[in-house]
DNA sequence: CCCCAATTTTGAGTCGTTCATGATTAGTGA
DNA sequence: TCACTAATCATGAACGACTCAAAATTGGGG
């Protein structure tokens, strides 16, 4: 992954402004991050962003491949910089929060399903429900860590 | 697969109506509908019925597992009868047609990534994606089958 | 440093879904 | 068989996440 984002724009053929260079600074700190919660973060440093220019920004950055996006069932979508190696992710069904996870037993188990009913599969995407380290304690100590 | 609704709704403890009785029956000739494609047929027996006592419905028989809800990314939430047996799905990236798949190599390896970072996980999820026999065959006679 | 297409802003609109309310109804018990 | 009551439905409003459109701004090649 190429932390220099400058560079890394200009190489995909996208002009290096403002709001993309933040986006990529904000998601190699935080992954797994909403449009919404990146408008948050990128108000900090550039007050008057919209959350639809991050939604462009975020669109652009994805066409151009810079980024991954994934769409959780049940919540927004989500970014990341880690691309190009179908990685796959668990979410916790406590609180939510998105780890990666590497692609099972090489070669890929998950890409050759026994019966593909007549499908040319090109991508196979795995995500992995469950409780996260500190839902489990918080689960064993009475408390709830869920959001409702 | 009880193919039998009213029997299978009191067993579940839900009441038996018009509306649920067709969504059932609805959704086993037609698995993996949304909401609204569900509304449409529905309504051809029931043309009262809204879209939001469809959705009523579906979140009913959803939690009281009669249901399995998918939510394929980029596309509405989908509706299946066949539950228990955690399968996966196919998504045409031409079409958006579904077909299900059998979970892969037994027992499940999907079930098992290398590294959980903690969690406790309870489900995988797998959904591959690729182009369904219509759609190739289509594409190689130079015609177009998506919805733009 | 000029210029123009690429980008951002602003504002409105869409889609799928949920929430809230009162009206209706399934099905139990009398 | 009927009345009653909680479960369910219809209706209407509201919501979140995202897309679209058009005008204003700006990056960066020349």
């Amino acid at each position: 992954m190429d932390v220099e984002p400058n560079a890394e724009l200009r190489s995909a053929g996208l002009r290096v402004t403002p709001g993309r260079v933040a986006a990529l600074a904000a998601l190699t700190t935080h992954p797994h991050s909403s449009a919404e919660s990146l408008n948050r973060m990128l108000r900090r440093t550039l007050p008057d962003i919209s959350v639809q220019s991050v939604h462009n920004v975020l669109a652009d950055l994805t066409t151009a491949r810079l980024l991954r996006r994934i769409e959780p069932a049940g919540s927004a979508a989500l970014y990341e910089r880690r691309i190009g190696d179908n990685h796959h992710h668990v979410i916790c069904t406590g609180c939510s929060v998105v780890a990666d996870v590497d692609c099972v037993h090489p070669p890929a188990p998950c890409l050759e399903p026994s019966d593909t009913s007549g499908f040319d599969i090109s991508v196979a995407e795995v995500t992995f429900w469950g409780l996260c380290a500190s839902c489990q304690e918080a689960q064993t100590k009475g408390f709830r860590t869920d959001k409702k």
